[in-house]
Formats: structure tokens, C-alpha cells, sequence
DNA sequence: AGAGAACAACAACAAG
DNA sequence: CTTGTTGTTGTTCTCTGGTTCACGC
DNA sequence: GCGTGAA
DNA sequence: AGAGAACAACAACAAG
DNA sequence: CTTGTTGTTGTTCTCTGGTTCACGC
DNA sequence: GCGTGAA
């Protein structure tokens, strides 16, 4: 019934009654008014398609495929698909509009933000820099964008440095809280020459002149430190790595393969994972699915000649210690790989877990060493140790940034930088270096305050007392989400709640800046290599900005903020400075 | 002014002016009545949606992204688009019905089919089958339609026929002109099997007994030749693979070698391309892209110090000799090279090809080695000469099905064959060649008159000898259609045009079968790689049946083509027969 | 983590 | 009547593999 | 039973 | 060959 | 009131690198 | 100037 009624109704039918015959139709979806009678609006059609072939990733010949054209005829065919330049153009020009809007909101807002860069090489043998920018919004609302995507001629200091200098030009963005970059020798270089040159620009472009603008990827540490241990098990290793690929190589082996998982009565179905060498993640997971196969692994030797012939280079098959050797890893690795993940996050803020999850590495470490029944696991851990020291041995090597962040958070605060302290690092320095770090928030307060004259007026440092003399939050981990306590608490603590705001938006690994180049190397695939440079950065840039849209409030507290807030001065100030006294 | 017009006029004008509008609004593009009011049909969205996935290869989640659904939205807000889970199902039901449709085509029509198949191994580790069936339509123009595309256990010759039977078994197909297979030892037995049973099915099964129903791949055949010749240069093209890789391995490199082709003046803006060692096509590609930058290699030796360095163990980077080798090389393959591409044709009619271009290899290579000026050449020339002679080095090791369709080829018939055997076999033998040649024309004219008494009336073998009696077109080689010639003249000769129907359907090359795994390779990605076996042949053919429409009209001639076709006879008829006498 | 897909369990609704 | 915008068409450039089967000694 | 040619 | 894209040349049309 | 169709949601499984820079001897 | 660690 449905088309030709439909259909007498927009001829005929008086207009009330066309209305609420729509309604009908259109069972209670999220359409109102517009859809009274798809009124052809070729305008937003070719907005929408523009969306389309951002955010979906599609290429632009999309739009000359016979199955969309068929597709679009079908639903609306008033509407003239462009050609695939005409598409090309309306991109660029998406691509210019929303920069322009966003590059306002920063401007206008003289939005703080921290950034990170990575470096990557496309197939078409062009070195490519993103920089992506990282904030907390006016809704406190994590918020990330790709700055730009861009070609460089080499990975030279100088020249990093430079292209993040005219990128935060071209955005008239002048104040970089931290900049996350990785462990590659040429990052120093470009840092301490970006810091050189935001000196120059105002005096507010750096938090206390820029001696914790470097950070470094934690993912990346974290690494360096689980290949350290991963070298001792190279042989065990490696000949586990043969098996899979010997048994993944071919179906036939496979399914020679499978013949002895049954015979063994191996029960489960997931299969045993080639790994990737570059990246460790992917050895614990193909030696955390070999295990389970083993014995599997074990009856091939007897029941396939080929098996045994293939490994006549690498001394033979794995064997029992080999498979010992991956046990081992295993077991110890589980928690470096759970870390990993966590470190990983970009959608949720990550400032407040890196000092935390150091300590619980360190601890890792330190208790295989001194248990040492295991001679072979010891000298690993002690390889290993020698890493961490190298990037977090000292409380100078880190970034302090990332304590403020755990005393920010409210269910730790200051007592529990004290404890790990404690655990870390020498007894005597735990007084010195914690007193070190509460006055680097004291240090922050000041400079926050003053940084804005029309936040103070409560006096000198005393919301940062304040902070630390309540009595920390008591949730459960799971629940607890940060920024929302911040953001009920914001007008509590006035100047801290903007330290909170950029600590807490510190990215602490530059997987958003890897994750631009996951993106880059869909959109520049093989097919579409000839994609020019201007074109691929107006692609992924969009995509990424038009995939995180927000309401860019001008960053003030309203009126009925304001007036809750004298309120809560009055009800809960003076229980807290009491409070102050004791514990100060 | 568009979109508020057009709205109250759907809201408030009666029939009659509407559709003039209307007309009017859509600027006399070909939507005639059907787009008067975009009347929403939802079986014709959810179907024109189906195809769409199937013809342009989308993922199945393709219809839940942000992007799709909000430009579906925009174009018609009444359609609610269904989920990946449906919209599989969907798939999933048309296949099945494009295949009975398709089915029911060849059935009724008791369809004589030609096909092609090859294997596979998808990144899963599958080894996959592809069969193709060929025909010419009752429009004369070449169809190809995937008949199925599956999983086998292995690659043995009984599996694989095994898997042909079932096929054929399942579309109902008995009647199978030739089968077109590479070279793998498994396929000559899984012919056998395949013509062992088609002999028990029924009597039309085979063509002559099915004498001449394996049929190799001359472009398999092809890069064999080429590859026994490339042995010899092998040292030379290795270099300069390397010096090539070298150079394209990293943008500084490739940035040094550019500063080398400046100071060279070279102006070729064309890149040096890497090769791919399994396709000589490619190594052909690079050497020729290479050679016009020898210059800038040269110099590379004296600029980049590491280049030299990367060539210690390969005896040192190209040195002249090397040069003049790939020079050589490109000049002799370069008619190779174009034969591979002719070869590679699915879209136009291909068998009548095969015989000349063969002949022309052969020349290529004789010229080669008795003018021996050059030895390393003629030695290279000896050694492709000797794998040539393993396919085609004897008349009765080509399938002869080719020299027919050189023969019905209006523009050759007997007397081009004739030619070439003078060229190409032993001097004694080209009379008793050619006789027997023409005598297997006669056979099939018997067996196709034979076969289809309604066909039949003029006396026997008399359509056959009048055709090679009738003097050759003369006309320009790259105009002719051979295909619109047979369709014109498909009246003149009732019976041949039956065996043309069949002779230039067959496909020389597998490239077909080929072509259906680089659509598969591009199907089972690695994001999508859980995609059921089921599911992969679904998308694979109904893609191929899709795209390849036709009108499958009954395979008979209309009651005016048979008036003319009396008309025709009585016309041409005697004059036929005259020649006849005078030539036979 | 992110993108793709399969599968199972469940929900809504129409047909009998 | 010129100039700028929007779109089309045609040409050029780019990218894509190692184990298993059959046969013969 | 093992090497070789082809995909 | 086939799929993708860039670029140049050209065509149509609207704006000045 | 059952059964079949259509669709949704949640869980599980799969896949992804070798040259160049900076520093220290 | 050459090796080493990191991406």
C-alpha cells in the first residue's frame, strides 16, 4: 500500500493534513518538521556527500561508481551527482571552512594546548609529520585534532623545529603546554628550538619558561624496555616465531597442523597468531596462543618430515626449554602488555595513570631481581632495569607535569606521590623531592593566577592548600571519571581547575599521532597514490575534525556559575582552611 | 528559490500543472515519468542498496557509518536503512537469484560453454577455485560469466575435477567446448577426469569426442619463453633491481638520485619503477624506466658514497656491460611485452590471435639465432627456442581448435595457415598439415550439422567449403570486428556460424579466472578476513553477473532472419559454389 | 586500539 | 562582450607471491 | 624415494 | 588490464 | 497464541616496517 | 670519521 498512497497524499491532500499523515509514516523517528516532504535541498545533498567521502574514507571516484550512482538515482533523483574534481574542489573547500572556524575558536579563545608529533614514511617514499593538538573543553570534554599532516625533506631536528613553529603560527597558537614527541635523537633538537622561539613570541606562550614543555612517549619507553628482556629469549623466540610461520605458510600445513590439535584434543578454536617484529604486542599475543598449542607443535615432529627439515638452520624445532622460555615471558610480560594497552588511550585522559604504572613496573623489576631463584630471568630483569633507569631511573628525567597530574587527581593527592616515592627512590631524598613537587604546584597556582587577572582575587596559593588538605575522594576506580569531578568542582577551586584542565589534557603517548598515520596509510594506499599532499592533509584533517565535533564555548563561567560558586565558598571555605592547618 | 518553490507546489497545485513543472525542474535529463514526484519505494531503496555493496565492494558495514547514513538521510529521510546483518541477507538472496536466473539461461538454451579456471591462496590460507564459463550471445557479443568461486582442500588433479564436474553439475551445463588451464602438472589430469565424465553424460557433451578440449594458457606458455631467456641476464638485471631498490628504498636516497637525474639533464619526469620478481612484465617495465637514467646511476657512484657500499656483495653497482644487457633486452622484449598484452584481453575475442602471435615469436626467436652475431644472445635465443618447442614446438601439441579460428577469421581463412607452416614446420609436412586442418573443419561442420537437425539441409560440408572458397575481406586490421562479421554473415553460413559461436568463445588465456582473484584479493582484505567462505562467493559473482547484463535472448534465429536468409542464398549460392570447384 | 566481520541471543512484529 | 565558476572528457601515472603437485629417474 | 618444473 | 587519481583542455553558463 | 521474518546488540576473532638522525668515541 | 641507539 505504502507508495501509492503516499504518493495521492503529496499531490492532493490540504496541508494539514499532509502533515499529519507524515507523522504517521515516519514512526516516531528523530525527523520532525524537515521531513514533511523531502523538499530536495541540493545545497546540503552535496554537504552531505562531501561528509561522506571524508568521513567514510571513500575515494573520490566513489561519486562515478555505477552502484552509487544507481543508489543515489534511486533515492533521490533530482539530484545530480558531481563529477569526481567538482568533489575534489568542494573537499578543499570543507577543509578551508572548518580550519578557518577552528582556527578562530583557538584564537579567540588563546586556547592552551599540548601537542604531539610523530614521523612516518608513506609507500610513495615521502616523510610525513603530523602534529596533533590536545585541550579540554568548556564542557570538560577530552578533545583532540590533527594540526597538520604534512611532507617534510628529513627528520633533522632543525627541520621538526621548524614545521612546528609555522604550524602554531598558522594557527595563532601561542601558548604549548608540553609537547609528546618519541625517543628519536632529532625531537631534542626540534623542542629545545621551538621552545627558543615561543620565548620570543609573548610571555605567556610557555608554562614556567618551558622546562616541562619536552614529554616523552611512554608507549615507546615501555617498549624499549620489554625488547631489552625480549633479546635473552631470542632463540626460544625465534624458533617458536618458525613453528607458527611454518604451520601458517601454506593450507596444507595447516591443516596438517590442525590433524594434531585434535589428536591432542586441544580444545580451543582461536588460532595460533603470526607476530609482527617491529611491535611486541604482537609476539606476546602469538606466544600466548602457541602455548596453548604445544603439544600440537610437539606431535608434528613426529608426524611431518617437512617440519623437522625446515627448522635444520635454527637447531632444530622449538624445544621443552624454548617452551619454558615463552612460559616465562608470558607470565611476566601479561602485565607490560595490560600496561601497554592502557597507555594507548587517547579518548580518555592518561596524565594521571604514567606515574602510576611506572611505579608498578618498577616494583615488577625490582622483585625479580632480588628474588633471583631464576638466573636467566634475573639477568633479564637486570637488562631490563638498566632501561627504565635510563628513561625513569631519576625523578628529573620525568617529566614532573605527570606528578602534578596524580596530585590532581583527587583520590590521591600528595600522600600517594609520598608512598611511591618512598618504594622509588632513596629514603632520604622522599622529604626533599616531595616538598620539590608540591612547590612546582604552588609555582603553577601563582603563575595561573596571575595569568589572569580576573580569575584571582582569593589569596596567594590558598586553593592549592586547600585542595591538598581535603581529605582525598574514596570511589571506586572503575566509576570514577575525572573530568566530571573537575568540572562539579570548578568553581570550588577556581585557579587549580585550569591547572587540572591542561594537565589532565597531556597526551602521554603519541598514539593520536600514529593513529593519523593508521588513517594516512587507508587514505594513501596503493590505489590511490597520485593523491596530492594538499589534498591528503584536507583529508585527514576533516575527517578527524569533523569526526569530533563540539560546541566551542567561549571558555567562561556563566552568571549562575558564578552566583553557585559564592555559594559554595561560603558553605564549604572555611571547613577547608581548618583543615589546611592541620596537615600543612 | 529552488527548494521552497518546489515544496508548495508538491503541497498545493493540482495533477496536471505538477507534472508540467516538474518537467521543467528536471532539466530534460533521461528521468521521464518515474521521477515526476520522487514517489519513496522502499523495495527499490533497499535493492538499489544491495547493489550498490555488491558492484562497488563495499563492506557490509559500509550502511552503518556515520558518513552513509547521514547522506541516505539527507536524500530520502524515509528510508531506514537496514543493518550489515540484513543487508547480508539481501546480498545473499539475490545472489540466489541472479544465479537461477542465470541457470535457467543455460538450461533452456543448452548452452555450449567454454571455461577457464585457476587457484589461489587467499591471505587466510584458502586455497581457492575459479571457474569461468565463456560464450557468445545470441547478439554475437562475448560474454563471461564466474560460475563459482570456492574453497579446495588441496590442488590435486582428481580434486580440482571433482570440482569442475560438481559445477558443471549444478548449472545444469553439459555441453563444454574447451577448458583453459596454466600449465600446473594437477590440471592435465583433472581434464582427464573432467572428459572422462562429460563422455558418460551425455553424447553432445564433447565436442569430437573432446579431442580438443584442454586448452592451454598461452600467457602462462608466454612468460615461460621470456623467463628461460631472462636466466641468462640474470646477474645484469639483479643489479640494476638494486640499484633501483636502492634508490626508491627512502626519500633521502630518492632525493640524492633526483639531484643526480638534474645534473644529468635528464627530462624525463617518469619515475624509476621497482619490479615485481614473479611478473617479468614488471622487471620489462622497470629495465626500460631504468635505462633512460643510466646517467644518473653512473653519477650516484661518484655522489653517494653508501650506494657503492650497498653493492659489496653483488660484485659492485651496474657496470656497463649491465647496461648494454638491459638495452638488449628491452629492445628483443619489447614484442613480447605487447604479445603479453594482447593476450590478456577478456573483453574481445582472442583465439584468432594466438596462432599469429605464436608464429611471430617463433620468427622472432629463429631470426635470433641463425644471425648469431651476438653470442651471449643467441645462446639466450637457443634456450627460450628450446621451451618453446615444449608447447608449441609441434603442430599436434597445439590445440587445433586455434587453427580453425584462424581459418574462420574472414580475413585468413586457409591460405594464412597454409603460410605459416611453410615458416614454421618442415617444408614435407605443410600439404599433409593443411589437409588435415581442413579436414577437422569438415568434421566439426558434420558434427555441428549432426547435432541440431533443424540446422541442417543444404548438403554436407558444403556451408564449410564455400566459406573457404569465398575470397578473404580485405580490411584495415585494427577496424575489423570479427564478431559483427560472423553476425552479418551468420545467415550466408548457418552451420560455421554455429562453430564460430563456439571457436571464438574460447579464451587463450586464464586471465579471466585471474582477473576474478585480483576482485577477490581485494574482497577477503585483511579487515575483512572473517568474511564465510559463502558469503565471498556471493559477493565475488554476483558482482561479475551484475556488471555483465545481458538480454539472454533464445539462441534462434527470428522468422526475418530466415526469409533474408533465403534471400541470401539464393543470391550467393551459385557463385559459392563455382569458386568452390576452382579452389578445393 | 581501530576497523571489519561472524555469530548468538534477543526483541519486535507480521502471518498463520 | 569579457571574466570567473562549475563541470566534463581524455591522457598520464601509479600499484600488485612462495609451497605443492605430478612426473620421471 | 628424491629432484625438477610449474603455479 | 584494472582501479585509482591528477592535470590539462575544453564546454557551458552566470556574473559583471 | 505460536511460528517465521526482520532487525538489533554484544561478544569474539582477525589484521598491521627498514633507513636516518644525533651523539659520543 | 665511525659505531650505536632509537624511530
Amino acid at each position: 500500500m505504502g507508495t501509492s498512497t503516499l504518493r495521492n497524499h503529496l499531490l492532493c491532500c490540504p496541508d494539514y493534513l499532509n502533515t499529519f499523515e507524515d507523522e504517521n509514516q515516519t514512526t516516531s523517528h528523530e525527523m520532525k518538521d524537515e521531513s514533511k516532504s523531502h523538499v530536495f535541498d541540493k545545497e546540503a545533498c552535496r554537504k552531505a556527500l562531501t561528509r561522506l567521502i571524508i568521513i567514510d574514507e571513500l575515494p573520490f571516484s566513489f561519486v562515478e561508481k555505477e552502484g552509487f550512482q544507481q543508489y543515489s538515482k534511486q533515492l533521490e533523483p533530482n539530484f545530480d551527482l558531481p563529477s569526481r574534481r567538482t568533489l575534489a574542489r568542494d573537499v578543499y573547500k570543507l577543509f578551508c571552512d572548518e580550519k578557518q572556524k577552528l582556527r578562530n575558536f583557538f584564537v579567540s579563545n588563546k586556547q592552551r594546548v599540548c601537542i604531539t608529533i610523530d614521523a612516518w614514511t608513506s609507500i610513495q617514499n615521502y616523510y610525513y609529520m603530523v602534529i596533533t593538538a590536545h585541550f579540554i573543553d568548556s564542557e570538560w570534554k577530552l578533545q583532540k585534532r590533527i594540526f597538520n599532516f604534512c611532507t617534510v625533506p628529513d627528520h633533522k631536528g632543525e627541520t621538526i623545529g621548524k614545521v612546528i613553529e609555522s604550524c602554531l603560527l598558522e594557527w595563532g597558537v601561542e601558548r604549548v603546554f608540553t609537547i609528546t614527541v618519541d625517543n628519536a635523537s632529532s625531537n631534542e633538537l626540534a623542542i629545545n628550538y621551538v621552545k627558543k622561539k615561543l620565548k620570543n613570541w609573548s610571555e605567556n606562550g610557555l608554562v614556567l619558561d618551558g622546562d616541562f614543555l619536552h614529554m616523552r612517549c611512554c608507549a615507546h619507553i615501555l617498549n624499549l624496555i620489554v625488547n631489552e628482556g625480549l633479546k635473552d629469549l631470542h632463540v626460544s623466540i625465534s624458533r617458536i616465531r618458525n613453528a607458527v610461520k611454518y604451520v601458517k605458510s601454506s593450507p596444507a600445513r595447516l591443516k596438517k597442523f590442525k590433524i594434531c590439535v585434535e589428536h591432542e584434543r586441544i580444545e580451543d578454536a582461536g588460532l595460533v597468531v603470526q607476530d609482527v617484529s617491529t611491535r611486541w604486542n604482537s609476539t606476546y599475543l602469538m606466544l600466548e596462543s602457541a602455548l596453548k598449542f604445544q603439544k600440537a607443535f610437539e606431535r608434528m615432529e613426529d608426524d611431518d618430515r617437512h617440519y623437522v627439515l625446515y627448522f635444520k638452520e635454527d637447531g632444530g624445532p622449538p624445544n621443552s626449554d624454548d617452551w619454558e622460555n615463552a612460559n616465562v615471558f608470558v607470565l611476566f610480560f601479561k602485565s607490560f602488555y595490560d600496561i601497554t594497552l592502557k597507555f594507548s588511550g587517547s579518548m580518555y585522559v592518561t596524565s594521571n595513570l604514567y606515574f602510576h604504572e611506572m611505579c608498578s613496573i618498577h616494583s615488577d623489576l625490582t622483585s625479580l631481581i632480588e628474588s633471583g631463584d631464576d638466573l636467566v630471568l634475573s639477568k633479564m630483569a637486570i637488562g631490563m632495569k638498566n632501561k627504565y633507569d635510563k628513561y625513569w631511573g631519576s625523578i628529573d628525567r620525568l617529566n614532573n607535569l605527570l606528578l602534578i597530574s596524580v596530585i590532581l587527581d583527587p583520590r590521591y593527592k600528595l600522600k600517594y606521590v609520598r608512598f611511591c616515592f618512598e618504594d622509588i627512590f632513596v629514603i632520604d631524598e622522599v622529604g626533599k623531592k616531595s616538598e620539590e613537587v608540591k612547590n612546582l604546584l604552588i609555582r603553577l597556582y601563582e603563575y595561573y593566577k596571575d595569568l589572569d587577572t580576573r580569575i584571582g582575587g582569593c589569596g596567594s596559593s590558598s586553593g592549592a592548600k586547600r585542595y591538598l588538605l581535603e581529605p582525598c575522594e574514596h570511589v571506586d576506580d572503575d566509576d570514577f571519571e575525572i573530568l566530571a569531578w573537575w568540572k562539579m568542582n570548578s568553581i570550588k577551586y577556581r585557579v587549580l581547575s585550569h591547572i587540572a584542565k591542561d594537565v589532565f589534557a597531556i597526551p602521554i603517548s603519541t598514539v593520536a599521532s600514529e593513529s593519523a598515520f593508521s588513517t594516512g596509510g587507508r587514505i594513501i594506499d596503493s590505489f590511490r597514490s597520485s593523491l596530492s599532499l594538499k589534498m591528503v592533509e584536507a583529508l585527514i584533517c576533516s575527517q578527524n575534525w569533523l569526526r569530533n565535533t563540539f560546541v566551542p564555548l567561549q571558555d567562561e563561567p556563566t552568571m549562575e556559575e558564578l552566583e553557585f560558586y559564592e555559594a559554595m565558598i561560603s558553605e564549604f571555605g572555611s571547613s577547608a582552611t581548618t583543615e589546611a592547618m592541620t596537615l600543612d
